[in-house]
Formats: structure tokens, sequence, C-alpha cells
DNA sequence: GGTGTAAGTTCATTTTCTGAACTAACCGTC
DNA sequence: GACGGTTAGTTCAGAAAATGAACTTACACC
């Protein structure tokens, strides 16, 4: 199966994949959380190759993640924008960078989050909707386990 | 640059895809959360060819975030399983799912998704650590803003 | 007329992936 | 004891995708 075939495959995270499933669409979507917003941006920032930042953002206005822009006629010149469904990937982007941040060897410099109504810096911390206590792979249980659940 | 060079950028996203920037990982590693251990369940499961899943695999080792363990000495046999670092990214899949289920047009199963302390079916919702609020893309600022952060 | 900027496109070479077949090391059975 | 089945891979030719560098278009500034 190819990348471009994913999205036939009924499960979320399969169709999350065929979107975003790609390393330099991820770090595209991390710059333009910052601000990015023009193709030289992205490209500098990721080092990618020009075709491929070409076609990863093309990619990501297809699926309705950003939105190319006019914002000079003459010369014409575009600039890309998160659309709503881009925005909402902010929390997936920070909850991966906390488990990068504790997880991995390899330090970065800290991030310095900070929630500005409460003021403290912070941790992301994922809870439950409705009882609002964290949750943890221990807490949670499926009503119809997904296809091919095993038992260790 | 190369996918295996990623992990020359000091950025915590850039590590992370290192490790994870892929579908064909995401999918082991979303099988692996659901109980999946064998070789053959991954390749069955995610339909990627067996090549790239020994390739996969083995990367995931490398990385601490499954380990390769005999099961049965003869013939030999292996199996896969999360490490404490694998079994951390389960609230990145939980968050990226969820974005998916809302954000995503073609629809999949409902997921069942249940918190077993409330008893509730939930979503995950992604809070301070300090106050315990929900962040939202507004409510977060930057000590140390990112380098090269722009303004719209 | 020359230099600079921005958003790409083109292209030859290199790298990676696919799909199918093959291997190794057994077990069960007819 | 030959045949088929299982599991965890490896091998390989052909196809697809990525790389890096150069090139293009369309201006603006000096």
């Amino acid at each position: 199966m190819r990348w471009s075939e994913i999205d036939t495959i009924p499960c979320p995270i399969a169709q999350a994949m065929s979107v975003i499933g790609d390393a330099w669409t991820m770090l595209i979507i991390r710059d333009a959380l910052r601000g990015s917003t023009r193709f030289e941006e992205f490209q500098r920032s990721t080092r990618a190759s020009r075709a491929v930042v070409a076609e990863r953002l093309a990619r990501l206005v297809d699926h309705g993640v950003m939105q190319r822009e006019q914002y000079e006629a003459r010369p014409p010149r575009y600039e890309y924008r998160l659309t709503p469904r881009g925005r909402a990937l902010q929390p997936v982007l920070m909850v991966l960078s906390h488990w990068s941040e504790t997880q991995l060897p390899k330090p970065t410099r800290p991030t310095g989050r900070r929630h500005t109504p409460c003021g403290h810096a912070f941790t992301p911390v994922v809870t439950c909707s409705e009882c609002g206590e964290p949750v943890t792979l221990e807490t949670i249980n499926y009503d119809r386990p997904p296809a091919s659940a095993a038992k260790p």
C-alpha cells in the first residue's frame, strides 16, 4: 500500500496519517502555528527541498488544513495560512512536543509555554471531558474494542 | 535534508519526527497500543510492505519505543512490545484521533472511549498542569518565542 | 542594465518503496 | 517422510519519490 492510499483505511489514525503522516508536513504545520506564512519561510526552516515544500503545501490546501491567499498582485505572491482545521492541530503538536521533551534523550531548549489565564509555566495534561480528571492508558476502555485487539 | 538527518534539528517536534515522522510507524504504534505484538499482525493490519514493517520496527527498537523479545526458542520467534517511552505516546494518538474524528470529512466508526473512573464516554481535553483549565491557542504564550516567529 | 526577492518548476541522479518470491526453522499429519 | 502450515524475516527487479541545483516569471529598486 502507498501513502496516497492510506485514506481508504476506515480508522481515524489512518485518516489523519493520510493528511499529516509525513515529517515535512508536520514541520510545516509547526512553523505555521508559530506564524510562518511564506513559501520561503517554510523552505528555510524545514530545509526540505523546494519541490517537497511545494507538494506538501498543496496537499495541505487540498485537505483544508491551510489556505493559499494572494497577498500581492504584481508580482503575484501567495501565502499560506492555517484554516480552523489546521489550527485544531495545535493540541496535537503540543502533546507531541511534550512527549519529545520528556521521553527523548536529546535535549532541546526549554519550551517556556505559559498559560495566560493563570500565568504559570505549564505542561499539557490530557483529561476527560466529562469529569475533568487526567486520562491514562489504564483508565480508558473501549465500548467496542478496535478490530484485532489482543491480550498480552 | 533527508528524514535520517531530521534529528540534527534542535526542536522537540523535529526530534519527535525523527522517531515517528512516518505514516507506517504511527500505524504500527496504533496497533501496538491496541495490543498487537507480532510482525505478521503489524504487516496485515498496516498493509505496508514487509520490508518497511521490518525497517520501521527496527527503527522503533533503536529509539527505545519498542523492545524485541524472543517468545519462543525453537524455532526462534520474536515479538515487539512498547516500552514506557512507547506507551507514553498514547495521549498523542488519542488527541490525534480526536482531531481526525472532529475535523476530517470521512466518517469513521465511533471510537467508544470510556473513562473507567467516572464511567462516561469522553473526548480528550488538553488542560494546564497548573490550574487545570483547558488550554487553547489563544491562552498560550511563550517566554522566549521560538526562533523566527512572525505576526500575521 | 544589474541585482534582489518571492514563489515556484524542471531535471538528472540518488534513494526509497513495492510486491512477490524466497529462506530458515520448526510443527503436525496423512 | 513428503507435504503443508506458521512466523519472522530477507532479497530483488522495477516503480515511485526525493534531492540539490539550476532555471523561470514577474516585478522593484538603483
